[in-house]
DNA sequence: GCCCAGGGAATCG
DNA sequence: CGATTCCATGGG
């Protein structure tokens, strides 16, 4: 990986396989937006980040060099080797056409109390319908900041009630996000002790919270925590693994499940069962 | 009107 | 235990 400052922006590249709108629209953050540009732009960690593809590699809009150590390089998961990956689940047919298509998808490391609301948010929804409640959550209740409002904080979002919650229009999520809020902002549920923990232990830590189950839990370990062996089984999961592998993933991908659930995933909504579907 | 959406809790047998 | 049913809301 390469860096360049040029001006007040930053270039990233030889970066491996990755692709920005795969990553940043492949359902697993609900905050970015594309521009007319084709550059996109979100509040993340209390900031506004724009980013472009740009000369081979990626432009980060009014950032240093420092900032994408201490931060961006993470987020993005540039640290990891993609190419190595998608060779070496690409030893089956199946994978190897998914990852041919959807392998540019990197896991961002997201924070974990937004990634947790986001994915309470998620239940039974859909994800226009999901980025507008998240939509009117920070406006209504995050910071204004340059470019955007903040993500709300448990501590902000403790403090209120269901009808403070009723312009969202969350339906019965909004009790959940309340209870969470609650549990996160007096430590019933330490989120920042999860990362010390096994899979198994934190997604029981998780779900002490109402309304997180085994999927909403899931979401939080593998795209907050990172933690790979995490493996979200949503409706579109379940009916691509019956689809393509009878239920069972291939041993191959074991080691990295959660991306490649997220490559299937995609690869499921774009339309790649329909060649297998009869 | 129907069905579905990155599910989970409550309530049955 | 497993299996239904309900939950709000909006789009197709």
């Amino acid at each position: 990986m390469l860096i360049k400052q040029i001006d007040k922006n930053l270039l990233v590249y030889d970066i491996g396989r990755f692709s920005l709108p795969d990553t940043l629209d492949c359902g697993q953050a609900f905050r970015w937006s594309r521009s007319y540009d084709g550059s996109w732009q979100a509040v993340v960690n209390n900031r506004l980040l724009r980013v472009t593809e740009a000369e081979g590699g990626i432009l980060l809009y009014n950032c240093t060099e420092q900032e994408f150590a201490d931060t961006w390089a993470a987020y993005f998961d540039f640290g990891r080797d993609y190419d190595t990956i998608c060779a070496e689940i690409s030893v089956d047919p199946i994978l190897k056409k998914a990852a041919d298509i959807c392998g540019g998808i990197h896991l961002l490391r997201q924070s974990p109390w937004e990634t947790l609301c986001s994915f309470i948010i998620s239940q039974n929804n859909n994800i226009p319908r999901i980025k507008g409640i998240i939509d009117r959550l920070c406006q209504n209740f995050g910071e204004k900041i340059e470019g955007g409002h903040t993500f709300p904080t448990p501590q902000a979002i403790s403090k209120l009630t269901i009808d403070d919650l009723a312009p969202l229009r969350s339906g019965f999520r909004a009790k959940y996000i309340l209870d969470a809020a609650k549990k996160v902002a007096e430590k019933t549920v330490d989120l920042d002790s999860l990362y010390r923990l096994s899979t198994d232990e934190a997604r029981n830590e998780l779900m002490k919270i109402n309304g997180v189950g085994p999927k909403v839990a899931d979401c939080v370990l593998l795209f907050a925590y990172g933690k790979l062996d995490a493996f979200p089984q949503d409706v579109w999961i379940k009916r691509t693994m019956q689809t393509l592998f009878g239920g069972e993933l291939p041993e191959v991908a074991l080691p990295y499940a959660g991306i490649v659930q997220q490559i299937l995933f995609h690869y499921a909504r774009n339309g790649g069962l329909k060649e297998y579907e009869k």
